[in-house]
DNA sequence: GTGACGATAATCT
DNA sequence: GATTATCGTCACA
């Protein structure tokens, strides 16, 4: 079995959520599967979620299932959407918060075949050639194609079953840019989704 | 206990 | 672009 490079630290999840979205592009989320295989990507595109003050955000109440985003930063909230998708996030905040930093798209770096057998036809062409743009550029596809459910909502991010490592990042500001948030009603939303903005593999 | 709806994706046309 | 699959969570009773 392969060997994960090393985890960024706690600290690095330890400050405002928007700081962290920022710095987690180009940074690369591993996940040790079940059965030891290693598979995994670059973050290329990520949305900051807030505390009680960002309406648009599982915290802006309390509940039991956004509580985990009160909780230490620098583990995993997963939750499950639309009666058919999870999606991942890194809990963010200074203490005394709440906040989430939600992982949008990746670059595909390690086991793309198994990916691909995650993630469907959706993930093949006519031919049945993998088309990697396919396999993780939206949410739930990442969550797919890398085994993610609920099974790892608090999990460690500094893990070997779940790791953030520090891959390319911090990417430089010519390379980044920020957009409104997708899928958050209006009136809520705010200019917190980072992207890399030439990258091949983001969502929509 | 019940009902409305969502930080989406796949499969159509 | 439109439709729909599909169910946990939350608010309210």
């Amino acid at each position: 079995m392969k060997r994960l490079p090393a985890a960024l630290p706690r600290s690095f999840y330890r400050r405002p959520v928007t700081e962290v979205a920022r710095d987690l592009l180009g940074r690369d989320l591993w996940r040790r599967l079940p059965g030891g295989v290693i598979c995994g990507g670059r973050i290329v595109e990520c949305e900051a979620y807030g505390g009680p003050d960002d309406p648009g955000s599982h915290a802006s109440r309390r509940t039991p299932r956004s509580e985990i985003m009160y909780g230490p930063p620098g583990f995993a909230y997963v939750y499950f959407t639309y009666g058919m998708h999870y999606c991942a996030n890194a809990v963010s905040h200074v203490d005394g918060t709440a906040g989430a930093v939600l992982i949008r798209a990746l670059e595909p770096l390690a086991d793309l075949d198994g990916m691909a057998v995650r993630r469907g036809r959706a993930a093949v062409d006519a031919h049945g050639v993998i088309r990697p743009r396919a396999l993780c550029s939206g949410p739930g596809k990442i969550t797919r194609a890398l085994a993610v459910d609920r099974a790892l909502n608090g999990a460690s991010l500094t893990g070997s079953d779940l790791r953030i490592s520090a891959g390319i990042g911090p990417v430089p500001e010519s390379e980044l840019k920020i957009t409104l948030r997708i899928g958050v009603r209006e009136g809520a939303n705010r200019m917190a989704r980072y992207i890399m903005e030439r990258s091949d593999f983001l969502s929509r």
